[in-house]
DNA sequence: TGTTAGCACTCTCGCACAGAGAGTGCTAAT
DNA sequence: ATTAGCACTCTCTGTGCGAGAGTGCTAACA
């Protein structure tokens, strides 16, 4: 398959450059007044008709430039992979923005969210990281007036949940305080499995509570990838692929249903290692709506602790050169984030 | 101003009412035939005329049917503001929602923003119930390794931070409790200047961990609205004045800053009293971008303790008959349950 | 053999133009 | 006060034509 010569690579290259750039169909003679090659446009046409052969280009309609198929995509996005950088400046920029937010993985993630929209000029979606081995750490029981309790449990890798119960009836509470902290002492680092396994608890209360520890841990651990985050949903509306409302709503839409979303980005990375990136093109002939838009996704975390998933969408036109390396880098960079926050721990 | 004959009246709101549905210019003829109407079109011609004179309709060009004005939806508006109630199954299915989500503000939030979105088919936008005054109600201190400790703030009301902080030392999870404990017993209740005042501690541990204290509780109340939801983006993709992406885009990329929309969302409410409701059509003149746009917005909580605004973005051809008791509804609804989170406590 | 100049061909895009259709305003009759 | 009729205006749609851009092919050239 890869038989291009040298001359056939950079011209490819240099047409799918320009055609991201100019959203339009990029000709022969276009090409040589614009890069000033020392080849004449004759030349150039005659590399073009062997390209558009090879299926790395195509024309369309019969009198019309040159535009890049999905394998010239595939074909350009490798080449340019390994070589492509992020500017030490913007690393800079970036990694002071993530050391002046706040500790919360919530903020982290919208952080992220916000830069990689707004360097790759996508949309940017990320998972929350979700702890594969969910384990207690501490649980917190505060009376609120009447039969209302206030129950903070706390998980290894500090996720917290909050939740209000409503007792049967109204307890002290130094009662509860005794309660957390005897199942403080009874479960501290183990997982859901091992907590749902302890023989039953003499008091009613202490049981009435573990009952709804292990219904949480679960819910928590079932949760695939937690929340979604997602930013810069009209930055593709800009395109003009996307003047047509129609094409625009289509993709949007998939937006719209976090559960479709989530339900993308798994399938997507599914066995991914972290640190692989992906980029997908076109929706690689399973997301009919993403016909038009491409995909650059990553993983992120440390396997068996902690992942999560993030990635930009954006027309199949996309800025690879500076989305790929933001992504790459980014993802870099929240992995070392759950790493430190996990063996902090 | 209002010297509208009953049949003025009734005919505008025929219009309005088709326009809506239509998003065509209404003529004439097309009135009388749909209709039904016992009069000939020469009639109603002349009554068109005469609302046109008046302000409240007008001809996108010479020759074509006529378009309500912003005046016209204003009156529009005002005569169906108070007979537009929700349908008892629609109030039905939203209230239950509403009692199978959990108690977690942030799960309240997403399913209003939902609901509303989904009710009007236009953009929801709600900021989470600001609490005007934050008052103290826990604090609990869960040692990490290292010098890592995570501090867990629960205020009055429910709402619940939490960070983490870096001690000068490693502090054993045993001392932690005992000042946390501490402090619990001094500083329940009381407002963040009430723990500004406070004498000094003498113990160092207990003075750092009060200083943080002020420091979340400062923040929490500084944070104007808290976060804020938002749903539908795509909604509105799909009606016809919008595919001109352009205008699309520029409605939509108010949503794009969050702080652009919390500024939109405090001013349009300032002094708003809650359960009072407010159409604002057509930008009123103040927001360029929206020019074509209408909101409807309500605040909701119990004011001056916990407050927060909700409304609906659409066209300025949106459903106001759906969208205003939806809006209603949904802003009681959450008065209701922020009430009850309080009056719990 | 690889490269180039030249030429005929094809297809889109923009524009002008005409006719249909819809809606209006006005006037005169009821 | 209402209505029928009519002339007028304006948009919308489809058609046709010329300009422009780009191609493929052939023949000449280094």
């Amino acid at each position: 398959m890869n038989e291009l010569t040298d001359r056939q690579k950079t011209l490819l290259m240099l047409i799918i450059r320009d055609h991201i750039e100019s959203a339009q169909p990029i000709g022969s003679k276009r090409l040589v007044d614009h890069y000033h090659l020392k080849l004449s446009s004759a030349t150039i046409r005659n590399e073009m008709s062997a390209l558009t052969e090879m299926g790395y280009l195509c024309q369309p309609h019969t009198s019309a430039g040159r535009v890049p198929t999905e394998e010239g995509y595939r074909y350009f996005v490798s080449q340019m992979m390994d070589q492509a950088v992020l500017p030490e400046t913007v690393q800079r920029t970036i990694s002071h923005q993530f050391h002046q937010s706040g500790s919360d993985v919530s903020q982290w993630m919208t952080l992220a969210a916000s830069i990689l929209a707004h360097q790759s000029q996508g949309i940017s979606v990320i998972t929350a990281p979700h702890i594969e081995q969910m384990r207690f750490k501490h649980v917190e029981l505060i009376s609120t007036q009447g039969r209302q309790v206030l129950m903070i449990l706390v998980m290894v890798g500090g996720e917290v949940n909050q939740q209000i119960l409503t007792l049967a009836e109204p307890v002290a509470q130094d009662r509860l305080s005794q309660t957390a902290a005897r199942l403080n002492g009874l479960l501290a680092g183990l997982a859901e499995d091992a907590i749902a396994a302890l023989p039953a608890r003499s008091d009613a209360l202490d049981q009435d509570i573990l009952t709804l520890i292990v219904q949480d841990v679960r819910r928590s651990a079932k949760s695939v990838s937690g929340n979604i985050y997602t930013d810069g949903l009209t930055n593709v509306l800009a395109e003009p692929e996307f003047t047509e409302t129609e094409e625009a709503r289509r993709a949007l839409k998939i937006f719209g249903e976090p559960s479709t979303l989530k339900d993308l980005l798994v399938r997507t990375t599914t066995g991914g290692n972290v640190g692989g990136l992906q980029v997908l093109i076109g929706g690689e002939g399973v997301w009919e709506e993403l016909r038009q838009c491409s995909m650059v996704v990553a993983r992120y975390g440390v396997p068996g602790m902690a992942t999560g998933t993030l990635g930009v969408l954006g027309p199949m036109r996309m800025s690879y050169a500076k989305t790929i390396p933001t992504v790459r880098y980014v993802a870099d960079l929240l992995s070392d984030m759950v790493n430190d926050s996990i063996s902090g721990e």
